[in-house]
DNA sequence: TTAAAAAATGTATAATTTTGCACCACGAAT
DNA sequence: ATTCGTGGTGCAAAATTATACATTTTTTAA
């Protein structure tokens, strides 16, 4: 049981059930077959941006934001999970990630020391891969299979 | 000093300023010259619909209602706003905006998903535009005005 | 592989928020 | 004028949530 399915299910269990509390959560976890702690779950509702506030009666019970504002904070696992998909334009290789991630996936790419990769430059959600002249897209493509091992697949489906 | 009036100012407060806690806001209510405890404050928030929850980055903050799911930061005026300037080079399109705004007019361009971008890079007031292979000058400049409804009478002018 | 680094988690505790209760202020009804 | 009822408030305790620290697990680099 690791973080990323923790988290699917406490998004479930938050949307289908009136929350009120966190230890409340922990007892539905439990139900549900997955034990943790109260603090893991303080900590992966910030992640989940999962938040108490008031219904329209004003009782207290925990909301979730809307996917894509929960989609710009989650960064579960490794650095390249957080790629999202890759595209060629004009000779150039833009890599979305998830919000907020560019710069640490970037970060892994030119620690890696390619040759095919000339530079990169990361925005919040974008990466701009410059490969050196006269380097072809099928070996920055294995040369970024190389930095993070399964991502073709991953990516291409 | 009565509740109303008191609850204008919390909501005033809670807009104008990142508010962590109860305890920040008691002193922001004193340093407006309004003065209560916490215990009210509690039962304000609540009445008022003003929750804890997270922003983008995760940071604790109180949000009203209507911002909850929405940006927690605020942009003053219309994104198109901050476009001072735009210039074609290399095939690709530089976007000179207002410093600070690079990353809010680059979110709204990607956000609309259009095909002819294949992705920005957005730094502080400078993004950088690629356009999708075999895509005009024009067909870009056209998805900007539909984006940003009068943006190249603007910078044209 | 193996060592080093980074991430995840539990424990205990600190920080923060909510609430029960008593009391006060004010208006309506007697 | 007195009494009753309705909010509103502070106080302090209870409830809840966040986090510092230590430890374990996973990932990265050599």
């Amino acid at each position: 049981m690791n973080r990323s399915s923790r988290m699917i299910l406490i998004e479930k269990l938050v949307t289908e059930n009136v929350v009120a509390s966190q230890e409340q959560l922990l007892r539905l976890m439990e139900g549900a077959g997955m034990k943790c702690t109260q603090a893991t779950l303080s900590r992966d509702l910030r992640l989940l941006g999962i938040s108490r506030g008031f219904d329209r009666a004003g009782n207290m019970r925990y909301l979730t934001q809307s996917k894509r504002d929960a989609d710009a904070i989650v960064m579960p696992g490794r650095e390249q999970d957080a790629i999202l998909s890759m595209l060629w334009a004009r000779g150039l290789l833009m890599i979305k990630t998830h919000p907020g991630y560019a710069a640490a996936v970037a970060s892994r790419i030119d620690r890696s020391g390619r040759f095919e990769v000339a530079g990169t430059v990361a925005g919040d959600d974008t990466i701009l891969l410059i490969p050196r002249d006269d380097v072809s897209t099928i070996a920055v493509s294995d040369c970024l299979e190389t930095i993070f091992p399964g991502l073709m697949e991953r990516i291409l489906r």
